[in-house]
RNA sequence: UCCCCGGUAGCUCAGCUGGUAGAGCAGGUGACUGUUAAUCACCCUGUCGGCGGUUCGAAUCCGUCCCGGGGAGCCA
């Protein structure tokens, strides 16, 4: 009977016959018999395959295995006699499916750079730390929308293609058909109008908001930026929640509690893999995200994070004054060395921030919050959003937006509005913080960057 | 886009102040071995990122372009 190998090892049951699948790790010849670790996928142990010489294809084909061989293997479970492994598989059968030729195979049995990786991405999920990223990936991924869905949200499809630019969010990728571009087309426009791929599902995620009352869109976005960092890439996944009847403190809570629930489920699910991150990624990552569950999260002011870096004695490259829109010298500074924590800054100025996010009271700030976490720095923004069509006219008049294409979001302040609020989490951040991977390009399996999408 | 650093064998890198290349790993062959980053011996591997310049001579110095990394900006 074919069994994962995560299942076979969860609950070792020796003398039971079985078949696995999988990727050849390595080979070592005994005398007599070659050992054959393999890999299937499943978890980050391979298992220890027996192949003895008896076996009718063992000088043809097992003899010649190398890594990058997928095999299928049946034989019987066995207590092995060696230290490193409990069972390895006896097998009785060795049938090779493909050959991978040692002479071109990219991946050795040894460090690779995740530089020269990132070059072979079709490839490298069939390394331990890659293929650790992606089963950690995925289990957030279903976290996010368990999560969601046991709270009653509602999963809004919010569209990829939109006419709509979520002004401030990034520069967006225009869509058009050739002969739209070049004008053969009646109109130039394929929509009638021009378009782009999101930037941001809020706005529409707003809509349903105010129809269903707590929902949220988790899906690709895409940013037309010429940014080149750890942290930023052109196509990436983001998870927005939108809640009517919420306000900033509603919105801080639903953020903290998320974080939290998705770092203990990988904490409790995702052990093997996350002690790969912490032995050889980033030292001490466990007891980090552990941290983080345990404690509440630092709450701060904009204009009380003003106060403590002018308070500080630190010499920033860019001097500290209200009204200045915090650089990532400040943002590592307060998380890093002052809270060591998250942290959550809120009440920005408004001349700083989009024209959606509400005005309080003092009519100089907005009811936004950023979630800033130590070795990311932005993990989470968001925002109770203006919900007073005078207010929100107004703002956009002043941030210089023609009214005249927002008129399906004015409606939403005509008809039944209702304070609401929701914000935007960058999940491959999420993934970065979780993994401890410095780079963005390694925790999504396919990454995007200026001049960069090999297939 | 800006600043800094880098591009040498399939991979990871060394190569000091200029004298036309090395190691480890990988690969091949053989030996040995309940092995597990196996071990030992032998063998193979290079337009030193591209172009131009200085020089008797350039991997090394200069210019320029391309590519990559780190940081910044922008943000998630």
């Amino acid at each position: 009977m074919k069994k994962r190998i995560a299942n076979i090892l969860a609950l070792p049951q020796t003398g039971e016959q079985l078949q696995i699948a999988g990727w050849v790790r390595t080979r070592r010849d005994a005398s007599g018999f070659s050992f054959i670790e393999v890999g299937d996928g499943s978890c980050l142990a391979n298992i220890q395959v027996i192949a003895d010489q008896t076996l009718a294809n063992y000088g043809e084909e097992v003899k010649k295995l190398s890594a990058g061989c997928s095999v299928l293997v049946t034989g019987i479970l066995q207590d092995s006699p060696a230290k490193g492994q409990a069972v390895e598989l006896r097998a009785t059968e060795v049938q090779v499916l493909g050959w991978a030729d040692p002479e071109s195979y990219p991946l050795q049995k040894k460090h690779h750079s995740f530089e020269f990786l990132r070059n072979i991405s079709h490839l490298r999920p069939r390394t331990n730390a890659l293929g650790a990223v992606a089963r950690v990936r995925s289990r957030l991924s279903y976290g996010v929308h368990t999560f969601f869905q046991e709270r009653g949200f509602v999963q809004v499809h919010t569209p990829i293609i939109t006419t709509s630019d979520c002004e401030g969010a990034g520069e967006m990728f225009q869509v058009t058909t050739p002969s739209a571009a070049s004008g053969a087309e009646a109109g130039g426009e394929f929509f009638g109008r021009p378009a782009g791929l999101t930037v941001s599902g809020q706005l529409q995620a707003e809509v349903y908001a105010q129809a269903l009352g707590n929902v949220y869109t988790f899906g690709p976005t895409f940013r037309a930026e010429n940014s080149n960092t750890s942290r930023h890439l052109a196509e990436f996944w983001m998870v927005e929640p939108e809640m009517a009847f919420c306000d900033l403190q509603g919105n801080m809570q639903v953020a903290e509690e998320m974080l939290k629930y998705l770092l203990r489920l990988v904490l409790a699910e995702c052990g093997e893999d996350l002690a790969l991150f912490d032995r050889f990624i980033a030292k001490g990552l466990l007891a980090k995200l552990q941290q983080v569950v345990d404690h509440d999260f630092a709450h701060i002011t904009y204009t009380q994070a003003v106060e403590q870096l002018l308070q500080s004695g630190q010499t920033f490259t860019y001097p500290v004054q209200w009204g200045i829109d915090l650089q990532s010298e400040h943002e590592r500074y307060l998380t890093e060395t002052v809270y060591q924590r998250p942290l959550i800054v809120t009440d920005y100025p408004a001349a700083i921030k989009p024209f959606y996010m509400r005005v309080s009271d003092d009519g100089r700030t907005v009811a936004a919050m950023d979630i800033l976490v130590p070795g990311i720095g932005e993990i989470i923004g968001g925002s109770q959003r203006e919900e007073r069509y005078d207010v929100l006219l107004a703002r956009m008049q002043e941030a210089g937006i023609e009214p005249s294409g927002y008129e399906w979001y004015l409606d939403l302040r005509r008809y039944g509005s209702v304070p609401h609020s929701g914000f935007g989490l960058g999940f491959e951040r999420l993934v970065q913080f979780v993994t401890g991977m410095a780079n963005i390009r390694e925790v999504i399996p396919f990454p995007r960057t200026p001049g960069f999408a090999p297939c």
